[in-house]
Formats: C-alpha cells, structure tokens, sequence
DNA sequence: CAGAGTTACGCCCAACGTAATTATA
DNA sequence: TATAATTACGTTGGGCGTAACTCTG
C-alpha cells in the first residue's frame, strides 16, 4: 500500500465517480480505476460495490475511508512540523501563467517541482502575457508560462527550468 | 514521500549502517543510501549527520523517527484490520524450501506474493528435497523449492506460479 | 448512442543492482 | 588494506496514457 492509492482512494470515495475523481487528480480515469483495483487486491477487500457502472463505498470501505483520512493528514502533517522547525529558510517561486495551461502544464510542473524542491513555495499569478513579461523584467516573476499562438513551452522544459533554480526566467523569444 | 521511504528510515535509524539495514530490508546498499538521500531532499533536511563514514541520527531525525515508526504502524494496523473484519476467509500457503535459496529465491517471491494475494497467509517448511517431495504429493505442501544440483526453478517461474493460485505444485520434473 | 468503468497494450521513469570512487580506521 | 558510504551507469518493473471493449440509461 502506498500513499497515491491512499490518495485515491479518499478522492473517488468522494466523488463517488472514477471520472470526476481522475479529473480533480489529474490522472486518466483507467489509471484511477486500476490504482484502485491494486489497493482492494492488496487489502483482499472490496472497497466499492459496482453495480451497474456506478461506485459506491461498500462497508469497508466505509470503515476504511476515516482510516485513510487519517494516515495522508498524519503524515502530511509530521512532513510539514519537520520542515518548519528544521528545514531550511524557504523560498518562493513566483510563477505567472495563462489559464489555458493549467491543467496541462501549470498544475503537473508545479506539483513535481515542489516534489524535489521542498524546502520552496510556489506562488501562482495569472496575469495577460504581457504583464508577465513586464513583470518578469521587473523582477517581480520568477518564471512565466505565456506563448500565445502555439504552444511554446513544453512541460519537460519548464520543469528542468525550474528545477535548476528558483528565480530562472524562461527566454522572451519563447 | 512514500511508505517503502519511511521503512528504509526506519531501519537506518535503528541500525545506524546503511549496510546492516540493506541487509536486513533485502536490498543493496546504494539502494538504501540514494532513498535515504532522496527522502531527504523531499523533507528539505538532513536526517543523518554523515561524520567519517558513519551515520548518526541528527536532531531532525530524532525528532522524525518515533513519528515514522507511528505511520507505519498506522498504517499496519488499518490494513490488517480491514482485512479480518472484512476480508475473504484466509488461504495458507504450504511452502519447502532449502535454506540456499532462502534470500534470493524464496524471501523475494514471497514478498512479492503476500503483496499480491493479501487475503493469504505463507507459511515457510525448510525441509530436504526427498521430504519436500513426499509432503507434495501428500498434500501437506503446496509448493517447493528444491532443485539439488543446478538451480532449475528461477524466481519469475516460482513468483507467477504462486501467483495464479494457491494450492499450486510445481512440477515434480523440476 | 452517449457516458461510465474495465481490460489490453505499449511507453517511460523511478528504483534497483553492479561497478567504480572516496574516505576512514 | 578492509570496510563503509557515495557516485556513475545501465537495466527493469510499476504506473501511466491511448485505444478498444462492455455495460447501462
């Protein structure tokens, strides 16, 4: 058993919808229902009834789902004490983006970069490409996702330019 | 940060080797050193004081380690619950072995087995081939490994065989 | 036939092991 | 020189995504 099934678990128990789950997790529905399928062979337990295409939380899963809670709130928790009271000073990443990249691009680079930068905060700005490059000459952004017509930047290198380090730019042409 | 990283702590920590603890996880030594280190880099701090080629548990790391061991334990306990209140009524494997094969054959599949099948219990004979052999065909096995002179059972063969069910017998040719 | 869940299949990265490197007693 | 930790590098298995399939309203 591992985290991310943990993880995703509490989110289909709650949206009771693989789909709507896969959505707000940022993963393929079947790599959702799967995952699932791995954690109930693994517990040699059913946690969903399927009964005619729709999921509901069978009794164990019930009984599972407060547990589940409380082992991804423990260990967030006992992560987050250990970086304030020993981690280093934190520093934030300020990155400007367009709402259409978000999703694709924004949301996953963001989530790995804060993976492997953990001492670091990340604070999102959406603002007109124009302003981010304003602002990214002023010093006031860290990074931008802009690109106009086609798009630009492709996530592998946003994230290896914010994986180097924080207060990178990404070149003007792009 | 994922359960298998707070075990490799775990272990590290009790043993203050990386060695002794990758012999005890199953695992190699640089194994066990880069998860360390990448847990590390995830928490954003140092949980060993490397001084002169020893490990010493740093005051992050003290403070870490009770809180690691309690969610594994957690963890433990909500699995294992959910398991006898819910799950299916359990299967024993009936396992011989020759002491030999024991880390590089049995412990793996095994391991492997019990995260598959978790509604199953093994139980491991250590037992000459001749006598592996009887209980076979008597039934109080339900597989072995044995193999006198070249190892013929390899590790894929033995993990898929046990695999598919319990109550399997490896063929006796083998 | 539109929508939801599962199965099939190929790809890719993260974790692994082997080998080489560095440092200590 | 033996031992213990780290670094380098090639390999592989687990998880993911695309596509195909099944079932329901």
């Amino acid at each position: 058993m591992e985290f991310h099934q943990i993880r995703y678990f509490v989110a289909v128990a709650e949206e009771l919808s693989v789909s709507r789950a896969a959505e707000r997790l940022h993963v393929t529905q079947p790599a959702l229902s799967r995952q699932i399928g791995v954690l109930e062979g693994e517990l040699g337990v059913e946690l969903f009834e399927r009964i005619r295409k729709r999921m509901y939380l069978s009794e164990a899963g019930r009984w599972f789902l407060p547990r589940a809670r409380q082992l991804l709130c423990d260990a967030e928790t006992a992560v987050q004490q250990v970086r304030e009271r020993f981690g280093a000073a934190r520093l934030t990443m300020r990155l400007g983006f367009l709402p259409v990249f978000l999703d694709d691009l924004v949301a996953p680079a963001v989530r790995e970069f804060r993976q492997r930068h953990a001492g670091t905060q990340v604070s999102l700005f959406e603002l007109p490409p124009r302003a981010q490059l304003d602002r990214l000459r002023a010093r006031k952004l860290d990074a931008a996702v802009l690109g106009e017509e086609p798009v630009t930047v492709e996530v592998e290198t946003l994230v290896s330019l914010l994986r180097d380090q924080a207060g990178l730019q990404i070149p003007e042409g792009r």
